[in-house]
RNA sequence: GGGCUCAUAGUCUAGCUCGGUUAUGACGUCGCCCUUACACGGCGAAGAUCCAGUGUUCAAAUCACUGUGGGCCCA
């Protein structure tokens, strides 16, 4: 009998047909009805080649929630988006064109990243196609479109109408080479050489002093506080006094904080505003006074003294000398120390207070624990993640942004009384070049405004997603049906960032939780455990392996090495390997299509075990379904048709099937198994690998799509699985035996079948051509 | 400094919730074999003091405590 599928492999180049195929069937359009499930699906940013071999792992497995969740009959809703807001596409533009943002006309400038966007853009889109994800493609969204920012902005006006909106100071990095704030992303650390001032602090009323080492001595007119370890016994007796500061004589108290080193310099610190973040975070738990001791100019304020106006470093040196003539000081070491300096520049970073725009969360965060505990996890440790920030918020949320490239906070200011003038919501607003919508200032009733130049912190707009993808403010009808939404797929490192920020914005805004189940992944790690990141230059690009090995390989892989929520490493071999699976499916299907597809048949004691063992597996995979934990099936199914299915059944069955030696009855018991047993296969791997068990599934089984099948149930049929063992222990035995023989495979041996065994005599006699 | 998490053969991984098996499977390695689905295959072999220590127990990879090392997030 010759078989229908005559190739003997599988040819991943057959995937590109069935993608047009599927595309021209449509067969995963959405049209909304009273019960959807719609997946929240992250919008890739668009950062270039190479893509992340983890995200391309990542949304493989979201398009598996999405088919998983079509085969168990759901009205699937899953949206394509594209994040196009924010630094990288800036940086990007600057290093493409060679230019500076700040130097560039911004119209212009915003033209440049627009077009970048859309190169990067399409081939993202492309990337992810031919990785099989099933999403509404034909209307995938952009952040940065009009209706994108619309949303965005007229979520802020609500919020500002509300009051949850306010101006405050806080400290910023600030890059003085390139007079801008930078993101905390821009910064980098490098090992500068630098000295290490150790001065004397006498305590107030008696004639003792401690010796405090520091490396920023200018900042002495902005300490505010001394440290010391708890444990640091060198100084319990000090604990709660009075302590003059050298040269500018004020008082500060001297307290126990766990972050001061008892081995870095003397063991205790001056906390100055501000060193470094370190004293950020000090002010802040420490509720303490800022002093700003260097302005916007880069010098140093007047409360620096005699030393106002000079730079820093100038400073620094100066105030050494004055402190040896006073004989304050003890010594000078000179140390390498880790400091942050800007990206780009290359130059040390100061800290100084700006003023930015805040969203309120603080008085949130009990609000945002319960719906918390209302949604599910998927893992469920991953919850704590959530919980565990909620427990450490202590500041408002910083949403304006001195970047060009992200949605405009719409505001205008009276140029006469500087009131801010907040437009109506239901528009898109480009304060920075457009005129304010209102004429008069109601306050003042001067004519003349000015527009607000800064844009919002990219969280702003994606924080909406659930929001955008359900049509809020555009469809009520449809967004009454879509939301809340059904699931929040994101990887583990923007649990405190998108997850956190969207819940908080959803329920600011709708009053409810976003979603019911959030699925949060892990991240990929290269082949040594570390993180993979382009500025390391250990990310494998997905791209020349998806086209080399295809989708499904590639889906295969992350499905059975990636146990859900936990991180995983990327190794190609690896991922090669997994090409085998996928071989032996192919010629088991190749194999039975030699066979007619029958609707019934006399079931043997063999074929009743197997399915039996079947019927385990569609239990074990339905198990992992319902978690969305696609490494369970993955591996069962593996497990099942390579080591029990290919190994064991087939080869007993194989002369019965060919109706050697057996009864026209028996031989079609035989045959409907095999194809029964195929056919519940593919049906359960559908979700993981849509391409070749599609493939397979129209050669042997239908004309119409497996995607369009409804999920194997488990007829809850009894256990055999200790007849498996013995099984494979038998055959072992055999296999052995007639090793140990020289004998051939096929050559005819005596052997004892085990009294358990019995009932499977007929089909173990043919396998292995035992004698009586 | 705080938090989360992990630790099982050269590599990856199951088992750990609820203690008792010869510690699972895959990749890789080695040997034999073209047996009419598959050499991208089959069969077999070697390879692990289950991170360390202490405790609980008749019995610990599994439970408890302590420590060490890695990773990530936050500061």
């Amino acid at each position: 009998m010759e078989p229908k599928i005559s190739e003997k492999a599988w040819n991943p180049e057959l995937e590109k047909k069935i993608l047009q195929q599927w595309e021209e069937e449509k067969i995963y359009d959405f049209t909304p009805q009273d019960d959807n499930f719609t997946i929240d699906t992250p919008p890739p940013y668009p950062s270039g080649r190479p893509w992340h071999i983890g995200a391309a792992a990542h949304y493989s497995q979201i398009d598996m929630i999405a088919r998983t969740a079509r085969m168990a009959g759901k009205n699937v809703y899953f949206p394509i988006g594209i994040d196009r807001n924010g630094l990288p596409v800036e940086l990007y533009t600057e290093k493409k064109h060679k230019i500076r943002m700040r130097e560039t006309e911004r119209g212009e400038f915003l033209n440049l990243c627009r077009d970048a966007l859309d190169d990067l853009e399409a081939e993202m889109l492309l990337i992810m196609k031919s990785l099989g994800i099933s999403g509404d493609f034909a209307n995938y969204y952009r952040t940065d479109s009009k209706e994108y920012r619309t949303l965005t902005q007229s979520t802020f006006i609500e919020l500002w109408k509300k009051g949850e909106v306010y101006l405050a100071n806080r400290p910023n990095n600030y890059d003085w080479v390139s007079g801008t704030t930078i993101a905390d992303a821009e910064i980098t650390y490098e090992d500068l050489s630098t000295k290490l001032v150790y001065m004397k602090f006498k305590i107030k009323d008696t004639d003792q002093e401690i010796v405090i080492a520091s490396t920023r001595p200018e900042l002495l007119c902005a300490c505010r506080t001394i440290i010391v370890n708890p444990e640091d016994e060198r100084y319990s007796q000090y604990i709660g006094k009075k302590i003059i500061v050298p040269i500018t004589n004020a008082e500060v108290e001297l307290r126990t904080h766990h972050s001061a080193q008892q081995e870095f310099g003397s063991g205790a610190v001056m906390v100055c505003s501000y060193g470094d973040q370190n004293d950020v975070a000090l002010f802040r738990e420490l509720e303490l006074e800022e002093i700003v001791a260097i302005g916007l100019d880069g010098r140093m304020t007047e409360v620096a003294g005699e030393y106002t106006g000079l730079k820093p470093k100038q400073a620094r040196t100066k105030i050494i000398e004055d402190l040896e003539t006073g004989g304050l000081l003890d010594k000078v070491e000179d140390i390498v120390h880790r400091t942050p300096v800007s990206e780009r520049s290359k130059t040390p970073i100061e800290i100084i207070p700006m003023e930015e725009y805040y969203l309120k969360q603080k008085g949130a965060v009990e609000k945002i624990k319960k719906l918390g505990q209302e949604i599910t996890f998927h893992p469920p440790m991953h919850k704590q993640i959530l919980m565990n920030w909620l427990e450490s918020i202590n500041i408002d949320w910083p949403i304006s942004r001195r970047r060009y490239y992200g949605t405009e906070i719409p505001i205008w200011y009276c140029k006469n009384c500087s009131e801010p003038h907040v437009p109506e919501p239901g528009k898109y607003y480009r304060p920075w070049e457009e005129k304010c919508p209102i004429s008069n200032c109601p306050k003042c009733d001067s004519t003349e405004f000015v527009g607000e130049e800064r844009t919002f912190d990219t969280w702003m707009d994606s924080s909406v997603s659930p929001l955008f993808i359900s049509k809020f403010n555009r469809d009520d009808e449809f967004f009454k049906k879509v939301y809340p939404v059904s699931i929040r797929p994101q990887a583990k490192d923007i649990v405190r960032t998108w997850l956190y920020y969207t819940l908080l914005r959803c329920e600011q805004l709708t009053g409810k939780k976003p979603w019911s189940e959030a699925w949060i992944m892990g991240y990929g790690l290269d082949e040594k455990g570390m993180k993979m990141s382009k500025s390391k230059g250990n990310a494998i690009d997905p791209l020349p392996v998806i086209e080399k090995l295809g989708a499904d390989t590639f889906r295969f892989w992350s499905a059975s090495e990636i146990n859900h929520g936990y991180d995983f490493r990327c190794n190609e071999q690896k991922i090669e390997s997994t090409k085998k699976f996928l071989s032996k499916l192919w010629n088991v299907s190749r194999f039975l299509s030699s066979f007619p597809v029958i609707e019934s048949g006399k079931l043997g004691a063999t074929d009743k075990w197997i399915l039996a063992e079947l019927d385990k597996l569609v239990k074990e995979c339905k198990k992992g379904y319902e978690e969305y934990n696609f490494f369970i099936p993955a591996i069962a199914i593996r497990e099942f048709t390579w080591n029990v299915f290919a190994a064991h059944y087939i080869e007993m069955v194989k002369a019965r099937a060919y109706g050697i030696e057996f009864s026209d009855e028996e031989r079609d018991g035989a045959i409907f198994t095999l194809h029964k047993t195929l056919s519940t296969i593919l049906k359960l791997l559908a979700p993981i690998t849509p391409f070749i068990t599609e493939h397979l599934w129209k050669e042997l089984y239908s004309k119409d799509s497996i995607h369009k099948e409804k999920q194997v149930t488990p007829e809850n049929i009894e256990d055999q699985s200790n007849i498996t063992k013995e099984i494979s222990e038998f055959n072992s035995k055999v296999w052995n035996e007639k090793k140990s023989q020289n004998l051939s495979l096929k050559d005819s041996i005596k052997m004892e079948i085990p009294e358990s065994l019995l009932e499977f005599k007929k089909d173990l006699k043919s396998m292995h051509n035992l004698l009586d």
